[in-house]
DNA sequence: TAGATTGTTAATCGATTAACAATC
DNA sequence: TAGATTGTTAATCGATTAACAATC
């Protein structure tokens, strides 16, 4: 099948849906080829790195085939080549800024994370409705009042809305970041927000991952008996 | 094919595997049965809940039936019976005595959250290396130096471990964990921990999920050109 | 009883793994 | 060149959906 350019730089297959459970272990490589790269490993094979990683080599092959080819026949990945390009399919390769919605303890932490700014994630404003919080500041970052949301949002070239609030408001701010054009939610309020279908919602419910684990706890204990 | 009391009082089918595909989507169920509980909605059926839920009515029923017959024919689901079938499947209907090790800003955040307490995932201790951490209390939970833990968790009997510490430590503190006899851990740290099979690990990548919210926008904005 | 809806088997679809020709 | 390893097609496996008999 014929590769082609998409303009951005990066190898895409014509006609052809990534599915979700690829789109899942992109990260996880670019991880390990960074921890590669720290290393100073240059190349390695799928062989190789499907021991690392624990997954087949032929998963490996088929993810990366999906954007093109990467790898050389007999040689392997350049290590550092295959980073790159994979940071350029996450866009990883341009600032992505972001707005925070709830200036409560995960806001916070969320804005206190440096890492997310050494990946291109830049948190721009942070808002609440807290009369308390609103002016102050979380290193560095200013926490406004949510009513200023829609101003700051027309305003500024923001990429990505943070959800940080109770599932209450949430209905309610996310109509006014579709309103102002946001296409993508990060969203870690607890309920399935609904946005049209050029708007992207990554849902991170925790108390859904501890019932997870919970529920693996609990059937590794009656396995036992 | 018979189903059978595993002695914890839920349903279990004998011989067979859950698929994580069916563990994933448990809590969406639990939380959107609560939601109908509190609406005062008494009976549903799969096919109602499917348009809700935006899953086929095929699936849900498929999902339910790995763990018991819980439905009725002719009649549904009963909202109440299920919801409390789930809440007892996911292991909610116990308490899940937790650890959070790791005081910055997840940790925190964490401890701080009031609404695992209602699930019943109580924190006891959080563990820090920061001598001016240690001995401060996060919402009533004392914060305590982690060279105590395996002596706390030898004194109490804690089920969950939280990791929200960097990777360079995790190791180390995974050790000691599997060490001391926990068997599940809710890993917050960017890393894959190596584990006895006997032990379960839920991972929270966070940077992860941002960047295939960042992959998921971008390859939007690339259908559009 | 008749209608509704489950529980469950069968069919379909998609994702993973295996195999191997192409090629560096 | 010979050996290694990719890119890619084919085979397998598992998960989802459809269909319907069982039954409340």
């Amino acid at each position: 099948m014929s590769a082609q350019d998409a303009g951005n730089g990066v190898l895409t297959v014509e006609n052809k849906e990534i599915s979700s459970a690829v789109i899942k272990r992109l990260p996880r490589y670019h991880r390990y080829l960074g921890d590669l790269m720290a290393q100073g490993v240059e190349r390695i094979s799928s062989q190789e790195l499907s021991v690392r990683m624990n997954v087949t080599a032929s998963q490996i092959r088929q993810d990366l085939n999906n954007f093109g080819g990467f790898g050389q026949q007999g040689y392997g990945y350049n290590v550092a080549y295959l980073y790159q390009e994979i940071s350029k399919i996450l866009g990883l390769d341009h600032e992505n800024s972001m707005v925070i919605i709830g200036c409560g303890n995960f806001g916070q932490a969320l804005a206190n994370y440096q890492n997310f700014e050494n990946r291109g994630f830049v948190t721009k404003a942070i808002f609440d409705v807290n009369p308390e919080k609103v002016g102050t500041q979380v290193r560095g970052i200013p926490v406004l009042h949510t009513d200023e949301l829609a101003d700051f949002l027309h305003k500024n070239d923001i990429k990505i809305a943070v959800l940080t609030i109770p599932k209450e408001a949430a209905v309610e701010v996310t109509k006014v970041l579709v309103d102002c054009g946001i296409k993508a939610i990060w969203n870690f309020a607890h309920l399935d927000l609904d946005v049209p279908s050029d708007v992207v919602v990554e849902n991170v419910h925790l108390s859904e991952s501890l019932m997870q684990l919970s529920y693996r706890l609990a059937e590794a204990a009656n396995k036992k008996k």
